[in-house]
DNA sequence: TTCATTGCAAAAGTTTTGCACGTGC
DNA sequence: GCACGTGCAAAACTTTTGCAATGAA
């Protein structure tokens, strides 16, 4: 994603364009791995030495405040991050680690009169190569 | 629900019978309101003054782990738990905390090869109530 | 006796908060 | 100048772990 390309994305949502959550953003836009805080801490230090964990915390917090990322939370232990905001599934494999996004329709009843302002599909288990990797059970 | 029932459910999972264990799973069976620990725990404690947090902590990860019961991780800060196993949607209100159970039907794709083992499908928002009982927007 | 379970205390680990400092409008 | 964002350190909080004690078969 180009510079312009988010100046604008994040004047449209009013959100003041700082370097700190231009990277963060820029990172997670080109790394569509549902990474968690401390790899984007990790990977956006690397070029501005100068970032704390507390910005990418706060950054990803406002990101995720004006819906330009949508925090994951499949992972147990920590919170991942999604720069794709269609609405879709996440698949964790108990195995490996990795998620993997799935699309999915989702029909419900009893929430007549409620208002749904957000939806998560949270799917775990066995991704096809751990699966056929490994012959063994649990 | 019953002791002789809990003593041939705890039996057909092969899970030892403890007090401790009882009292949580009674106690999760008889306030479908999806409890944290801290509450299951204030509560037991009340009958059992010896009952420690630990304890309530590994009862709820047996139970668990012989799908006696559900870790619903739809709250941001703590884990709750829900003794209904039958797959359904769980729904919490952003503004009272409350969580709703609903009945849904979920269609995915690109999972081929995959081993689901576990599905979750939290959705957030506004309940009813809380969207009648206040007009303001946040 | 044996082995799982309990319970206390301490640890672990992520996320949050307080507060001073900078910076852009 | 002011409001907002940043960054460091410390705090907060739930959950986990180590280990000795307990208890049931």
């Amino acid at each position: 994603m180009q510079s312009n390309d988010i100046a604008a994305l994040f004047k449209a949502k009013d959100l003041k364009l700082t370097p700190q959550r231009a990277a963060v953003y820029k990172f997670l836009t080109e790394n569509p791995v549902h990474p968690d805080v401390e790899t984007i801490y990790n990977r956006v230090v690397k070029d501005n030495p100068s970032f704390s964990k507390t910005t990418v915390y706060n950054c990803l917090q406002a990101l995720a405040d004006r819906g330009l990322i949508i925090p994951v939370k499949i992972d147990e232990s920590r919170i991942r991050y999604d720069a794709n905001t269609v609405f879709h599934g996440h698949f964790i494999c108990e195995r490996c680690g990795e998620i993997t996004d799935f699309d999915c329709a989702v029909e419900n009843s009893r929430l007549e009169g409620f208002e749904i302002r957000r939806r998560d599909v949270y799917y775990s288990g066995l991704c096809d190569r751990c699966k056929n990797n490994f012959n063994f059970k649990e």
